[in-house]
DNA sequence: ACTTTGTTGATTATATTAGTCAACATATAG
DNA sequence: CTATATGTTGACTAATATAATCAACAAAGT
């Protein structure tokens, strides 16, 4: 049971827009150089999030993307559905009808019960919160003057 | 993100020897096609099962295979990692070294979190609760004299 | 012996994911 | 107004994982 690499990308980029984007264009080859992703392969993710409202981009010279709401705005949830699509682990958990033992299956439930915690983890972090963190890990060089 | 069918059909399966075993042996058919699973693939997941300790199995006429310890002594976290694998969402989870960012990876916490709230839930859930549910769910015929 | 059952390994089919390529649209710079 | 730099889009290919099947085998009962 895996996270695809496109939700994984796709919230990677995003962080490293909240660090070094600060509200200006960063091109989309600059963060996938950055962030070691297949430069073609980051575009197609960067579409959905421009259409969801996460980013907005700008073409031409001096163009690129930014985040459209401020970090702490941005959920993870929000980043995860879209880009991976429903957290539910199995089918029948989305559309009706897909399984005929539907609505008297006690696996389902905690299936559902799973998905629900996963969904809590992610409704409750937010691009801030990553951005903090990640700042801890890896402090600015600056701080190497005061060794 | 999906469960794969070996966890589910193993739990299934698990769940219907605990509702129809009785701590005799059941055949394998019987169980496949109850459960409306390939026979052939079922095999596959039984023998793991058994393998872990969680089933036992007997060969020959009036063969099959029964639980090998109480439902309540079955958490459903040993069967679903048993079939599924660890469930880490990313690779960089399990082994080290796969991915040169780990160790300042802020990324990586939140798919941790997640792999622990997942695992809290199959921790927390025994074959036993599962047939409790599912007796719930669907009532035994008994009941129908009554109505 | 013969039949019934589980065990195991090889193989195939299918679906999904990941990634690439190429044509296009639009902005800025000069 | 042309050239260049960027994001956008869709078609295509490659790689991988999953699901399922097939077939030979082993062991237990009758």
């Amino acid at each position: 049971m895996k996270l695809s690499t496109r939700a994984q990308y796709g919230t990677r980029a995003l962080l490293d827009l909240a660090i070094h984007g600060n509200g200006r264009p960063v091109q989309i080859k600059e963060i996938a150089s950055r962030q070691q992703i297949s430069r073609h392969y980051l575009e197609h993710l960067i579409a959905p999030l421009v259409g969801a409202g996460i980013l907005r981009s700008a073409r031409g010279a001096q163009g690129g993307i930014w985040l459209a709401r401020s970090p702490q705005d941005i959920k993870l949830v929000e980043v995860v559905s879209l880009l991976e699509g429903p957290m539910a682990l199995v089918e029948c958990l989305n559309g009706q009808g897909s399984c005929p033992r539907s609505g008297s299956c006690a696996p389902q439930d905690i299936w559902d019960d799973i998905r629900k915690a996963i969904l809590g983890v992610l409704e409750s972090t937010t691009l801030q919160d990553l951005a903090d963190r990640q700042r801890e890990k890896e402090p600015p060089e600056a701080a190497m003057y005061y060794i």
